[in-house]
DNA sequence: ATTTGTGCAAATCGTTTGCATCTGA
DNA sequence: TCAGATGCAAACGATTTGCACAAAT
């Protein structure tokens, strides 16, 4: 079981989780309802990328009554805990990553599709020299496809 | 002089350029006022990487009369043509990079500002193979920069 | 003359914020 | 009890759009 993933089932989502309460613990944010039983979608079923708006429809349609803000709250408060990854795919929505590991994302045009890159075929190489005074926070690598066009 | 280095001064930037003019006419696009003014300021001092906004601003303050809807259009139409490559650093700006052949970018987050990785120095590494009936249209990679902490 | 581009203001859309109310420790 | 969380609606900021007018071919 990797570190993200809690090991709750699409089902378990709407009841409480022990293990999603220890986990918001840990991190130091009060395990409320609405984290509950968002933290419980968001790590249900393996890695996933959502925008705000897919998290709260899903949650909506699963019976769980939370904001559209509070969404975006939680959303920020996962990804500062370490939980979740930001992903710029484009100026327009914002992505985030179930999976807070370094890895690298295909794009997928047509469809506003983000999928991972499985990491036997991943694009790594040397990592630049940051100029003086700096480090570096994070790298991202977002490969854009379109359809092959024959 | 590279392909993108259209060799017009700032100066000169106000004055219809003819390199200005064929340019855009090898495109396909008008050579109208705004575009020629805009291309000149683009092009006018090496590789940039301007927003809408900053672009705006500084024809503006050149006694350039162009509105902000205009120059919209034109990023986008010179991005189309080829001329520019867009960049997504966050969901909030789109900034467009005037070296529109492949390099990478470090993003300083303290000040907002994306500068280009030397080549030297660059991130380079094995491409990954796309899903079938897939092809990659480019690869973006950012590397986010903070202030190194002591 | 016809097609294409421009400017303005209003509309859009994702995201954030202010604030009153609620909840968990 | 009471700091912290939530919900709602209004505010925001970047970008787009509709349409009348202007400029390029």
């Amino acid at each position: 079981m990797t570190r993200h993933d809690l090991g709750v089932t699409a089902t378990q989502a709407k009841r409480p989780s022990v293990e999603a309460q220890e986990r918001l613990t840990q991190v130091g944010l009060r395990p409320t309802r609405q984290r509950i039983a968002l933290i419980g979608i968001l790590f249900a079923k393996g890695d996933r990328h959502v925008t705000a708006e897919m998290l709260y429809e899903e949650a909506t349609s699963a019976q769980i009554r939370v904001s559209l803000a509070t969404v975006y709250n939680t959303l920020h408060q996962f990804t500062n805990a370490g939980l979740l990854r930001q992903i710029a795919v484009d100026s327009s929505k914002t992505y985030f990553d179930t999976n807070p590991s370094f890895h690298n994302h295909f794009f997928i045009e047509d469809k506003n599709e983000l999928i991972d890159i499985p990491p036997t075929n991943a694009l790594v190489g040397a990592v630049p020299i940051p100029p003086e005074g700096y480090e570096i926070d994070r790298i991202d690598i977002i490969v854009r496809l379109r359809k092959k066009r024959r």
